[in-house]
DNA sequence: ATGTAATTTCAGAAATTTCTGAAATGCATA
DNA sequence: TATGCATTTCAGAAATTTCTGAAATTACAT
């Protein structure tokens, strides 16, 4: 390993965090390196580098490119394949909640859709149906908001991120608001346009 | 399992999940049948209808406890722990939000900022040290974000997530915005009051 | 105090995930 | 078409996580 003990700790943190994020210490610390490096890195220098086998490098690169995270780059007169990490970190931001979304959430969401059409038989049935329904709702006016601001750019999104609960004052305390009768996905719908 | 297909297909989607959303497949179950269950349950009873050893929920139930997924209850004249999910879907996401946060996110912050402690030495280590606090900053906006809106009561929170993209009227495209220079975290403190 | 039911702990078994070395594949150039 | 380098695949090893049964602990009633 030749990194400074900053780059160093920085990389075994985001090794350990891996777990926690859904990718592993390997992929983890790969990412930290590239997200670090001033240049671009190939598989053999993160291999000298981490201290990992070859392959376990090659399997981790694939893992980050399926995530979207790393760029693939190439140098003249050199067949190897060089990757870094976007500049930008909003960029980065953005791959990360969208990758996370698709994995997490949107499976969950088409199979309450699925089980949604389901007739409910018996009595509990009648109940579990209900609670999916507001389970969905609740989901689809989340992932509406996030599309919402997906489509926004950075400028514009890093503004209304800074003003946070200050926006409040533009909304009411509406009269009438039955979270779920009326659903609130359907306001949602509705206030798109 | 006396559930139901419809009671079954989304325990077991859950179950399938949790590895993903970092828990395991038995406290993913346990939390969509008691998600599910109009009435309490209590350990002997999820024993029944999921399969798992009696051990294993008890752990599975603790987890969810460390988690502030569930609320314990008590029948009279019945000395067992019978367990429930909230009622209300906001207060769900609202656990489920607070509870990531501070294990994926908090303690990261914690080590960026630490790691921003150590004056760099070496040239590698100043380009290191400044895409530390870069995504220090950015971490700080989004955290400082969620701390805002987590404040709202949930009607206005809801509200504003259905407004969604349609705020992006109260705020101008400014002139001089340097997303990183004069840090984005710093305009939203100075923003923020 | 003693007995009994409920729950928790924990060591090891089982299952799953991660990691490695060796072999296979791809691909540009001779 | 052979050769040399880069990358990928993959079967099994290693590590980690999950799960179980048995024993221990807790809480309460008698």
């Amino acid at each position: 390993m030749r990194l400074s003990s900053l780059e160093q700790e920085f990389v075994l943190h985001f090794g350990e965090m891996g777990s926690r994020w859904g990718i592993n210490r390997t992929v983890g610390q790969i990412y930290a390196l590239l997200f670090l490096s001033e240049h671009p890195l190939n598989a053999e220098q993160i291999v000298e580098k981490l201290g990992f086998s070859r392959s376990n490098v090659s399997m981790g690169l694939k893992e980050l490119q399926a995530w979207n995270l790393v760029r693939l780059k190439h140098l003249p007169d050199d067949r190897r394949d060089y990757f870094t990490a976007p500049d930008d970190l909003w960029e980065i931001v953005r791959t990360l909640v969208a990758e996370r979304k698709k994995r997490e959430i949107d499976p969950t969401l088409t199979k309450l859709r699925e089980l949604e059409m389901q007739a409910p038989a018996s009595d509990a049935d009648q109940h579990a149906h209900t609670k999916i329904a507001e389970l969905r709702q609740l989901i689809e006016l989340l992932t509406g908001w996030y599309d919402d601001m997906n489509r926004l750019d950075t400028e514009r999104l890093v503004q209304l991120l800074a003003l946070g609960s200050k926006l409040q004052k533009f909304v009411t305390k509406a009269e009438t608001i039955v979270p779920f009768g009326r659903s609130a996905k359907d306001a949602a719908k509705e206030e798109r346009s």
